[in-house]
DNA sequence: ATCTGTGAAGCCGTTCACAGCG
DNA sequence: CGCTGTGAACGGCTTCACAGAT
């Protein structure tokens, strides 16, 4: 259910004005999508609304949050301290959500020692170590492409089984890992290959009007390189 | 065609290994895909595969690419340079892909002026002149949520009509404008409920056997803050 | 003989529409 | 009477399996 995160969301911001009750059809709305299909999604987990009334906001935010595994920690380790390396270690969303960021690695000698976001960047060297002593289980691979597999097969090896990778590669990983993938260029590509068709560009195949609804966000991703 | 980037980039790395062939298996392989996919994605663009061979990889590159749109460059700009900003004003995977980032927009007077990867930082406020004048036609939004609606709202009015969208909030725009987001507290959060499942979590509506491929590679992603 | 291109079947998520609860 | 929960219809994407080109 990759579209939980973003009723969390929406129930949070509606939290914050204070609001305690929601229909099916506004929230759907604030979470850009159909109200059926989140009525469908919320029925997954439960009968959590109230026919005629709607759904309690607490109740659903604590629920969604149960669900999502929200209500424990997951320790995450960075790997790959370039700029994006950076921007993740200093990204305030994480520790609001659950996610403690435990450790900064990098190959490069110029940067281990680096205080970044209040951490020390360590030695690549030390990555079983830190995953085994600090208990980490989800791991953020943001190197270069050239380093990504390798970097993957070691945390892997050492025993986690969540890694969230950002470098423009197809990592290959055994059964019962979980890779999750970010990448930047390919955003763009796809922004860009809509746009070539909106502007007047050669129709190629499809007679015409795709409809980009408002609300129909993409979602599909890539990746960052350093 | 979500997938069209990423058999590009399989493409491109057959290529620097000077293969000049390759047939649908390899190529899916490569690209992490069934073949049967593969082929069909490839036969929307045109018949460019040979019966008994395969695909001539240099022939596909430039297919590829002049569908995507990328034998053509696109003007970027880059709203909100905090931490992300900046490591994205710094990929060097733009410029390789046809993406020229011409802009880097800040509303905090600390930041405008600064040089940042050989470019200096402009204020907001000329954000519709520099659409206007350097011809902008993606706008990549890397601001805290509380601004990115009414910036998004600025490029639209302003003409743009693709928008990569890095805050964690639902963007609304007008028809024929398209949004992509890339969110990675959601996608750490997703990672989180799998994660809890296979930790002998409680078994809550599935039987088991969820089926995590190796090349099962999800897509789906969201965004950072600042 | 090999590997592409593609009709046909299968599968899964989405949407519709309404029964039924509050 | 309003709004949830859900069976049923729909549609698009994926996979199968093979005809046919080289």
């Amino acid at each position: 259910m990759a579209r939980l995160p973003v009723y969390l969301r929406a129930l949070h911001a509606l939290q914050e004005r204070g609001v305690a009750t929601v229909s099916s059809e506004e929230l759907a709305a604030a979470a850009g999508v159909n109200s059926a299909k989140l009525r469908k999604d919320l029925s997954h987990l439960g009968s959590y609304g109230t026919r005629g009334v709607g759904y309690e906001v607490e109740y659903l935010v604590y629920q969604i949050s149960r669900e999502l595994g929200l209500t424990q920690d997951w320790v995450v380790a960075i790997i790959g301290v370039g700029n994006l390396g950076r921007a993740l270690a200093g990204y305030g969303g994480f520790a609001s959500r659950g996610f403690r960021v435990a450790a900064l690695l990098d190959a490069d000698e110029a940067i281990v020692g680096q205080e970044i976001a209040g951490m020390t960047v360590e030695h690549i060297d030390r990555l079983e170590d830190v995953i085994a002593e600090r208990g980490v289980s989800i791991a953020v691979i943001a190197t270069p492409a050239s380093a990504a597999q390798s970097v993957c097969d070691r945390v892997v090896a050492a025993g986690v089984t969540s890694v969230l990778n950002f470098a423009p590669v197809v990592l290959s990983v055994p059964e019962g890992v979980d890779v999750r993938k970010v990448d930047l260029s390919i955003e763009l590509q796809i922004l860009a290959f809509h746009e070539q068709r909106k502007a007047g560009g050669p129709v190629e195949y499809e007679p015409a009007g795709d409809g980009d609804r408002p609300s129909d966000q993409a979602e599909y991703v890539e990746a960052v390189e350093l």
